[in-house]
DNA sequence: CTGTTTATGTTATATTATAACAATCTCTGT
DNA sequence: ACAGAGATTGTTATAATATAACATAAACAG
């Protein structure tokens, strides 16, 4: 499998193991919970599943009208706090350009991500390119600056949607 | 003058001359609008003057506000659609991060900016590093993707802030 | 238990953005 | 000047995103 394989997954609409991928997820947000003392709730663990549930971003008020049809007593606090617990633990991450959220590839690493976003089918990879992170801090610092966060989106086209129109 | 000290203006509370930032963007702004057959309307050409207003980015709404006190029938639309035009001429560029909306700094050359948003004062300073954007655009090709616009927002604290708490 | 913290429920509202259609302005060709 | 076409702005309504504020209920420590 070439190194690009998994960054790549959210593109691939064939041949890659979904269900596979968001059992990983969990798993990792258990462990990474339990390392930093985080409850991980019955709701945020479900929140956090349903935001995997596609390889796509996805948005509060999506999120939202899904868990209605399982917990009647949902409203928009109900998500967004939710959301914000996975953000705090970078379980999830927020694509700005978008309002909405996408499940972590790598939540057990810290790390600010790089986001390719297809115009064609919504699918977001994450990149995380230390090479770019680490220039983009050192140019902000060479002026004075103090990063905290940095927000890396790339809207475009991914391959296959390239290929098409 | 210290080659940074463009970049920078927008972090020097005092000791810049804000007024001629404003009338440079506006003149660059009727240039860049002859050239390309826009048409710089009085309307638009208030909203980049409010939008030039503060070194900082400002929200639709605040823009909104300010407009209604010399226009009374201004409503939503007439902002969004002049913001709308003005970015689509790049004369102002959309901080996603913040929902807000701010001068650009070189609008005579076509750029994805990366900015430095200062969470103390709210400032933002416009960078354009080629080398950043170009290594970026670089490692989303390598992997099949074709981009088409970035969004680089890097959040922390200006020199006067991080001085301060 | 009992108070304290954390998490969730509940209602209301704030903020950001767009849809849809009407009126007006600008420009062009005659 | 006039008609028609396209661009711009006005107007009303509503959609989409997010938070405030306070109530209730679990979880947990002493
Ligand atoms: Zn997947
Ligand atoms: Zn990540
Ligand atoms: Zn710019
Ligand atoms: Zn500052």
């Amino acid at each position: 499998m070439a190194p690009n394989d998994a960054v790549l997954a959210p593109f691939r609409k064939q041949g890659h193991d979904h269900g596979k991928c968001v059992r990983d997820a969990l798993t990792a947000a258990e462990q990474v919970c339990a390392r930093e003392g985080a409850s991980l709730t019955p709701l945020r663990r479900r929140v956090l599943e349903l935001v995997w549930g596609a390889h796509a971003p996805v948005r509060a008020y999506d999120l939202l009208d899904t868990l209605r049809g399982e917990r009647r007593r949902a409203a928009p606090p109900t998500i967004y706090r939710a959301l914000d617990f996975l953000l705090s633990v970078r379980l999830i991450h927020r694509i700005e350009s978008l309002n909405a959220f996408v499940g972590c590839a790598d939540p057990k690493h810290s790390h600010g991500g790089q986001f390719l976003i297809c115009d064609g089918c919504g699918a977001v990879a994450e990149l995380d390119d230390p090479t770019i992170a680490r220039r983009v801090a050192d140019r902000a610092r060479a002026l004075g600056f103090t990063p905290r966060r940095q927000t890396i989106e790339i809207s475009g086209r991914c391959p296959d949607c390239a290929a098409d129109g």
